[in-house]
DNA sequence: TGCATACAATTTGTATACAATCTTTGGAAT
DNA sequence: ATTCCAAAGATTGTATACAAATTGTATGCA
């Protein structure tokens, strides 16, 4: 059976929860894990320690892991703050960013265009990650990094839905959101902060209704509520 | 001998790492902090990997951990970034404090007041972080929050000059950072944002030049450079 | 049936032993 | 003397065993 790294583990972990392959709330059983990964759980026990200093996790005392939350209350914070830290985000970007940085940039955003079209939500929703991941590593400051990881894996989460194309006019949007990007690759390559910011600012008052309409609790034990019932929640 | 719990492992690693009693760069050895905090490896390098999460130890593969350290080029983005930050928290804290939390912030300014006028540099800058960590509380923003604890580890490491008073001129000015936090509780406590961020942006004024003075690159072999002169460095 | 308590089962926390990796040291060859 | 290599020492990483805590279940009693 394959050999897992930590590094593997702590990425592929990373990946599941952004996906919602694991969903927020969901209980992480350190024995099912280290069983999943083919380690024991020492090594786990401290990926699930980092997950949780990233903001992935909820680590309690004696009673285990659990995969962040996405309550409402802290979602009116999401919108309240996402906005701001983005494009300064983005602001800092158009100052620092290396030429590396930019081909990584504009291969992030040929990934992104192509797994947005394939109207595979979770593959189009990380592509998006990395690539504002990229804008985040550009500004190269640690202090507003730390919020905008957090910031991001709540995004990803949400943005799960919003990449799966039900009506044409959510396909036209998500389109927009590809020209968005090339447009910020212009911005930040010709370091006009202003402009980065402006466009910024747009990407998020187009998803921002979207999302915010498909956000819903943590899951529900089954039988208490019906799972229609659910799916319409909020 | 004292057998120590984990949370307290932790917590006195924070409070050993902001007084610089461990300073940056100093290198954490695992079996000598689980001996001195009596405990074995396994917890204690959960605890390290939880102080990585949160900024205060960096860790690298097969080579342990460390300080995280200050570097001169993150501290131009400390001050780029602490007063936008510091002042949205103010902003935030007015809208959501809650009774307790006022209480909780008059009753560390006291101990501020106190440890200030005391001139234990340590105990100062420990309590003006408690005072800043409780409006951090009150702003509720996860997302921001992130940011806050990052840059008050640096804050407060940094501030450990500003509380020895050398000249009687900066003893007012440590006076004066007293009165500017009775003036934010007020303003706080009033739900007067604009006033905060006001008053936080002054009080950001008052230390900065000072702190930037007495900021230093981590210490280096003192064969490479002599004492004397690292110690006039930056 | 409802509730409390005791006991079993599961899960998390810690210690220790051992494996892997890095660092230092002591020679040997140039 | 200097450089290179190898072996010893030290430090970090992982697995396993056991201890402690929590959760689930069954039983007794009102």
């Amino acid at each position: 059976m394959k050999h897992f790294t930590k590094t593997d583990c702590l990425d592929d972990l990373r990946r599941r929860i952004l996906s919602t392959d694991l969903k927020p709330g969901h209980d992480l059983d350190e024995a099912g894990l280290s069983g999943y990964y083919n380690m024991s759980r020492t090594p786990l026990r401290e990926v699930l320690q980092r997950l949780q200093g990233e903001g992935y996790v909820v680590v309690s005392e004696n009673r285990g892991a659990k995969v962040a939350s996405m309550d409402i209350d802290v979602l009116r914070t999401f919108f309240q703050t996402a906005p701001m830290v983005y494009a300064n985000i983005s602001r800092l970007a158009c100052e620092h960013r290396t030429s590396a940085q930019l081909d990584a940039l504009k291969q992030a955003q040929i990934g992104f265009a192509k797994a947005a079209k394939s109207s595979d939500a979770a593959e189009a929703a990380l592509a998006n990650h990395t690539f504002h991941a990229i804008i985040g590593d550009m500004a190269s400051n640690t202090y507003l990094l730390a919020s905008l990881a957090r910031l991001q894996i709540d995004h990803t989460r949400m943005s799960q839905t919003f990449y799966r194309p039900a009506a044409p006019a959510e396909t036209m949007l998500v389109f927009k959101a590809i020209e968005q990007h090339d447009a910020m690759i212009a911005a930040i390559e010709a370091g006009e902060g202003a402009l980065a910011i402006d466009l910024t600012l747009q990407h998020w008052d187009l998803s921002r209704d979207r999302m915010a309409r498909y956000v819903r609790p943590d899951p529900l034990p089954v039988d208490v509520i019906s799972l229609k019932d659910h799916r319409n929640a909020i």
